[in-house]
DNA sequence: TCGATGATTCGATAATTATGGAAATATGGA
DNA sequence: TCCATATTTCCATAATTATCGAATCATCGA
């Protein structure tokens, strides 16, 4: 993930309807949610919703998938991971700004931050 | 951390010279850098970097202290720590966004964080 | 105290982003 | 085909954010 790319997408959560309906997304998992569910649970007229999808989707941060009438949304997990690993390599400077997650299930996979 | 805290936080990050500066200062460590020479180096004028660095420390991210004429910034570790934190536990739903850094060096940091 | 240096604040302007109702598009069922 | 539903696109407007020169403020050395 280049800077252009993770500006993007900090832009994208930088917003409080779109921080929500993503936290909501990734709460959803590969399921989803129809924009209209999203946009009651948010509180956004659906126009309003409409346009924050799609800065999330433009970012890469999320999916959307037609199923019938609705248009299904999913977090894009791989995508949040790469705005991750750019922070954690560019901006946390070896200072474990990572919470140490999930370390008692692996321990094996080295990698070499620049 | 909570979600307004956060969003500040992002939109901190999510434009070009403020990234740029708050790379630069992770990289520079407790030392810091004055703000002419993050100017310099990010290539924008002195003013306008004034305006980011600003930005950046109403965010939380950054420090500021006098060292005679010179204003040094220097990147709040634990700040970012705590927006990394709040991303892990709310965006990235157990998936595993974060890309499992420096396990071996520590392994009793418990951290419980909302 | 004066002048030089490093940096911020001011102010005017440009550019971008957000808002939300109304109109348009897509889909499915009767 | 016609209607209802789900959602987006269009449009005008409001609000926020970025830019940067000039003026101001703070500090230091002579």
């Amino acid at each position: 993930m280049d800077s252009n790319t993770t500006i993007r997408a900090l832009a994208a959560l930088a917003q409080e309807h779109r921080l929500a309906a993503f936290r909501l997304l990734v709460q959803a998992g590969e399921a989803g949610l129809s924009a209209g569910a999203i946009a009651e649970a948010v509180g956004a007229p659906a126009s309003s919703m409409s346009f924050h999808l799609a800065q999330l989707s433009h970012a890469g941060l999320i999916r959307q998938k037609r199923q019938s009438r609705s248009l299904i949304y999913s977090a894009d997990y791989a995508a949040m991971g790469g705005l991750m690993a750019y922070l954690t390599e560019n901006c946390c400077g070896g200072q474990s700004c990572a919470p140490a997650t999930s370390c008692e299930t692996q321990n094996d996979t080295e990698r070499n931050a620049a």
